[in-house]
DNA sequence: CAATTAATAGGAATGATTCCTATTTAATAA
DNA sequence: TTATTAAATAGGAATCATTCCTATTAATTG
């Protein structure tokens, strides 16, 4: 992978937020100092990055949302105000008892947890 | 929701497979016996069946699935065959840790565990 | 049966993402 | 430094799942 002025900012941007951008927000951001880049190249640089193992991709109501963050964990996610968390719970037994049970070796665990996050109760 | 045979139709076939089928393969279903049924029909209906409880909607890779099975449960997806296989895990365990730890009302666990299934060992 | 209004068919619109291509640019070697 | 070459880019078109629009049809109810 050769190096880019863009791919740099890019990742840079995704490596200082940790509200899990989308590539809309973060195609706004980099027009800051990259004013004529296009979205293609921001997806193009995310998949990269992806694919490269030094960013992640979740998806949350069917759009990408990217995160720095590449230690497994799963997100509670705010019905009330949209806030996604990121928390650790039992990636380790559910491996175990996934492959005990079912014999099915995992790679990764999706886990989104929907409810009223503490600020509104 | 009055009665309507196109939606009647849709319910069946979301009733009788088991494969978490998409809103196309279940359009292509219906058609054989309503063959001039719209795809935005069976969209609609879906939706309305979801909001009245009657299935439940779940995304695997960005695409709506549809699956008549309303108990809490999670799925393996065997990335070789493609396969999405129902499991219960550890939902009443997720549910309280995430009260006790995050003080955070849960509604709803998505989980889509990514692996290989035994098929393929 | 007649009136009312939800539901439909068909197709256009939307929105996230990918793809295409001529041009630019990073890397490398002379 | 300059020339070469292949990867990366900008800009916009294309894709694809899903939603929306509207004239027409059909279920319900008195």
């Amino acid at each position: 992978m050769r190096y880019s002025h863009q791919r740099e900012k890019i990742k840079e941007i995704v490596y200082n937020t940790n509200s899990h951008p989308t590539a809309d927000w973060i195609f706004e951001m980099v027009q800051r100092s990259i004013p004529n880049i296009s979205l293609g190249t921001v997806y193009r640089n995310l998949k990269q990055l992806e694919e490269a193992g030094i960013i992640r991709t979740i998806m949350v109501d069917a759009i990408a949302r990217y995160d720095w963050n590449k230690e497994p964990h799963d997100h509670l996610k705010c019905k009330v105000c949209g806030d996604l968390i990121d928390v650790h719970l039992f990636e380790d037994d559910i491996q175990e008892t996934v492959l005990k049970k079912y014999k099915f070796e995992v790679d990764d665990v999706e886990m989104t947890i929907i409810g009223t996050c503490h600020k509104h109760t």
